[in-house]
DNA sequence: AACGGGCATGAACACTGTTCAGGACGGCCC
DNA sequence: GGGCCGTCCTGAACAGTGTTCATGCCCGTT
């Protein structure tokens, strides 16, 4: 019985939710599939691209029913599940942020922030531009909580919270959008 | 002649520069001072704490005055210093971003926009996370034009332009902060 | 029956950060 | 002057890392 490229990524999956991503090595999961390192390479063509699938994975895990309609609670809604989405796994959103920053995967965000922004009347030569300034918001704001919140939950004293509010920084990005909006065009509400 | 702790990071920094943060091992720091790696670990903790050290010597070379005088002014103002001091080395966005993201250092630009939003008139509840809010956008952008930059000065045909303006999306989220500033306050204008 | 492709092995390459016992060598105190 | 201590360093070792390559099994197709 063969494995599949699923199975990697499965495997590789829980090693992070379990131990860690510095944790998660080719040899550990080959291990754990009970097969040299070296077959991974017929399933992947390289590290970086299983933790590639294995973010893909975790956002797809994370996904859900979406309800708003006007584009600004939509971009609130799709930036909530972002963060859910890698919050839920072990070091998820390290794992997210790099695959995104380095362009290896996860493209699937920054394709929902743009849908919204488009709907939203803004300008469309800015529509990119704000759908990265919420992106990376999302992004850097989760990959702090989570490393605050690891950091308490090892054995750290460290146990104060986190001094940013995710909705509040949420909220000053989606009001300097919204203010680009109302200036002359169409589709404000 | 014994080496001093400011020559590792002077070592570092450029092999940093020349060779790109991958490059960056103890051993190659070692060898270019014409010494054994275990050597190193007379001036430094850990690999974690040069970089530390490397990253707030980036964030040095790249100060210069400040002439600003409102808030706004102000934030602008370090933001674009920190994107051009990370611009200035290779990798320079994605060692101070990691150093920042795992606290191990760089806490000069989190606490320069505490310091200017602190006098901005904003709830001082919600400065943190206003302060927070820009740190992650400015090293999220930098992040990304850097890796694009460095993509299209490889070989890559990857010559297009970074879908995404530093001053744009910089200007939604001091709109956004300006906006609750407006609110109630005693210090606006 | 012969063959090819997919899947796997096992060894090897060239590294990595970090630890540890030991050894020079300088300045300081008795 | 002799002993001592602290700083700085060596050289070896530990326990890994991602990736490549020649080799071989086995199954389905021709």
């Amino acid at each position: 019985m063969s494995r599949t490229r699923e199975d990697l990524v499965a495997v590789a999956l829980r090693l992070l939710d379990s131990h860690g991503l510095a944790d998660v090595s080719m040899r550990r999961v080959a291990g754990e599939l009970q097969l040299q390192p070296s077959a991974l390479y017929h399933h992947v063509a390289s590290k970086q691209e299983l933790l590639g699938a294995v973010a893909d994975e975790v956002l797809r895990r994370g996904a859900r029913p979406r309800g708003a309609v006007t584009w600004d609670e939509r971009v609130v809604e799709v930036a909530h599940e972002l963060r859910d989405a890698m919050l839920a796994y072990r070091d998820g959103a390290e794992l997210v942020s790099t695959v995104i920053a380095f362009g290896l995967g996860a493209t699937q965000p920054l394709d929902d922030l743009t849908a919204a922004l488009a709907e939203s009347g803004l300008p469309e030569s800015l529509v990119p531009t704000a759908a990265r300034t919420v992106l990376h918001l999302v992004l850097g704001h989760t990959l702090e909580e989570q490393t605050h919140l690891q950091a308490g939950s090892a054995g750290a004293i460290d146990a104060d919270p986190l001094p940013a509010d995710f909705g509040t920084g949420l909220g000053f990005v989606v009001d300097g959008i919204r203010s680009r909006v109302r200036e002359g065009s169409s589709a404000p509400r």
